[in-house]
DNA sequence: TTGGTCAACTGGTATATACCAGATAGTGTA
DNA sequence: TACACTATCTGGTATATACCAGTTGACCAA
């Protein structure tokens, strides 16, 4: 058994992706036709199709099947531009959800950052956000209303920074940026219509106004496949 | 089956890291031993200990068993500061192997950054990074010869941004920094004495001269949980 | 003390099988 | 036509078992 069976499985499938005889979108034959068609047990497909998925080539639907990954967005946080935008301008189609907006009193981490007693109100904004239909982001931001009155009567569908600068006369600034690979938390998971466990991208992002005053902390769980980050370091 | 067997066991296994019962660095039991404390078989049991691993919780040594994962260090590219300082720094102990170092014609990539023609020599340096004894980085770098003649008579295990202020009063400028949560291709992941497929983090980097020329190039491929990368956008 | 052999232990890969639970599409009824 | 039901398809979870292939440590011989 010098190279596996499944990762056979693996190369034959990564080639058909690569010569697009599989394209984007499109659904792998079931576990079970793809053993009887390579006379191999679940466990062993599925063991392909888990390191297909690691590698960011396939991805699952609950309990429908298995699709090829759509090539990843690249983010650019330093440009500032809204996801609106650069998803757009790279060819695919956003949407956003909101599924909460609620005024929450600060917990301890937030009160520090946006330098407000813990316990004052702050807008918490829970957004779900697509690639041509398919949920590739969670989004749950601390939104401060001290410096953005009336922030709450907008249509927060809509890209923040849009609304920032037609009402606020307000850009995005300075940012400090945290990057980690790790699996999806179980409530970004379940968002996202996945299993738990499921490697992902979080990131923790905190704007500023141009007067260094916290506007914004954002925690964003990310599909790890649907996502290329660039940055440009200019000193 | 509301709640999932192997939910209960990444719990169980959860709790006791977080609770310092299990240190960085401690051996978990094998599979077979807490497949008898359990009951439960070793398909389920690994499901549990791979979903602890894309969590970043815990790693595993191939046929020597599953330890607790270190905390991340946190990478910081903007400060420009070298590996060994910023692990250091952060109460780690780094250390370096060269495994390759050869001078080769530059690819048509290579060639078109560093504005050179195609197969010119370039440097092409390898090299494996240990955090605490544990690998956690493998590293294929293409440097720049024109701009650092003699680079290759170094000890190329050092810190190259010391080597470049010392022996060429240079200093890391301007870099073009890309992201991708991905399983390690196959020559990483053997480098690292790790299973292909198995969650990571790939880092392409360009590093500038203060005359924007390209002084290197660099792929890094990380072990996922090892690493936390901090970013801070002034404009 | 050194070095080699080997048994025991570890995770890695795989088969065969079973049942659960969500998704889907077709059927039949009101 | 509208809708509820249902059979079937999908992946999700789990048991039991087996053998492979590095790692380790104990033991023995030189």
């Amino acid at each position: 058994m010098s190279t596996p069976h499944y990762h056979y499985l693996q190369q034959y499938f990564s080639d058909l992706i690569a010569s697009q005889q599989l394209v984007s979108g499109s659904k792998l034959p079931s576990e079970r036709e793809i053993g009887e068609q390579f006379k191999l047990t679940r466990v062993t497909i599925r063991q392909a199709l888990k390191n297909l998925e690691a590698e960011g080539l396939i991805y699952r639907q609950n309990r429908r099947g298995w699709f090829v990954s759509p090539a990843a967005v690249i983010y650019h946080p330093a440009s500032h531009l809204s996801f609106n935008l650069y998803v757009t301008e790279q060819g695919f189609s956003p949407s956003t959800e909101k599924l909460a907006q609620q005024v929450e009193p600060a917990n301890e981490r937030i009160a520090q950052l946006m330098n407000i007693p813990i316990g004052n109100p702050v807008l918490y904004l829970h957004r779900r956000r697509y690639i041509d239909q398919r949920p590739v982001l969670i989004e749950k931001m601390y939104i401060n209303q001290n410096l953005l009155p009336g922030i709450e009567e907008e249509d927060l569908t809509e890209s923040l920074s849009q609304i920032l600068k037609r009402k606020y006369q307000q850009e995005y600034r300075d940012m400090d940026l945290s990057f980690k690979s790790t699996s999806l938390p179980a409530h970004a998971a379940n968002d996202l219509g996945i299993a738990a466990g499921q490697p992902g991208l979080q990131i923790e992002r905190i704007n500023y106004t141009g007067h260094k005053q916290v506007l914004e902390i954002d925690y964003e769980f990310w599909r790890h496949d649907a996502v290329t980050i660039n940055i440009a370091i200019r000193d």
